[in-house]
DNA sequence: CGCATTTATATCGTTTCGATATATATCTTG
DNA sequence: CAAGATATATATCGAAACGATATAAATGCG
């Protein structure tokens, strides 16, 4: 699944620019399951357009620089279902923080405790964000997924309430 | 933090070949927040091997294809330790399969199902790993962080349990 | 005996990542 | 009000990672 089909899933619930599909992955419903760059999204456009799955069109824009914006096509839909029904790769994870954590034993505790400190207050963002009224209105399938991504941010926020201590 | 810093973080902890190395990732202690492959591996450690910061020598074993086993030195402790001590990059998390899930409305209700249930077992064979013998001893740093990596498959267990209703 | 699996190293093409360049407009603050 | 920071917007490039594949020796198993 590459940054086409991620395009394409982005594109699939409405018109975007590249620069409004990365915010999708940065802000929006993906923020908590996936990350794509503008390094992958802009030439992830061009070969999607080229192969007939989107269509672009140039907006000029008062008091905003012009921004190209891309539509899905009933081809680019068919691909994103064709890619849907794969069965999914393998859950990717990589955290510098929890290697951090894992040699902390080798670290200054100041170090430690600085970059915990600064994981949960990043958390705690995230839960914020994802408790506001802008989330309050999804349902479905889109709750099961929002719901998941929240109730493992609260997991991790209390445990690391609860076990700071076997680390400081 | 790239391949060469997490061969180091594994060679840190015992002298290991290629594959030894590849396996940490694939099942040893990293295993919940790491994953590195041979493509990546194998030049990494060239590359150490050339700026002094592990040691390599051939061992041939009896009844097994000959191996390499690399060695940290000072220098490469050095490295490790420089690196750790550097802010986390923010953790990464790609999952296909919560995509699946987000567009459930728009596949078959078996797919969903079929899916759901592989990503549990999965979950399963996990938490069982995690939980057996092997890990009873484990304790301080490295303890926090495979309690962490327990709670979390935990957490997105029951939440699949519960909330299995609402996808289906 | 043949076949799948495990141990083991290595590389290669494609994709992704992260940084950087460029440009316009707005917001902030001294 | 001007300077500097931030937001909007597109694009590309080199470095790194990913995934697949090649090679090879040995073991387990029916």
């Amino acid at each position: 699944m590459d940054a086409k089909t991620l395009c394409l899933a982005v594109l699939s619930r409405s018109e975007a620019s590249g620069y409004e599909i990365r915010k999708a992955f940065e802000d929006g419903p993906f923020h908590h399951f996936f990350d794509v760059g503008y390094g992958s999204i802009y030439p992830a456009l061009t070969k999607l357009a080229e192969d007939g799955l989107v269509t672009g069109r140039s907006e000029t824009q008062d008091k905003r620089p012009a921004k190209k914006v891309y539509s899905i096509t009933a081809a680019g839909r068919l691909a994103l279902l064709e890619a849907l029904g794969q069965p999914p790769a393998e859950d990717r994870f990589r955290s510098e923080f929890l290697l951090v954590l894992f040699f902390g034993d080798l670290l200054p505790a100041n170090h430690l405790e600085r970059v915990l400190d600064e994981r949960m207050a990043e958390i705690r963002r995230r839960i914020e964000q994802m408790e506001s009224k802008d989330c309050e209105s999804v349902s479905g399938c889109h709750a099961f997924v929002h719901g998941y991504g929240l109730a493992l941010y609260r997991t991790a926020l209390t445990y690391f309430e609860e076990n700071r201590h076997i680390l400081l």
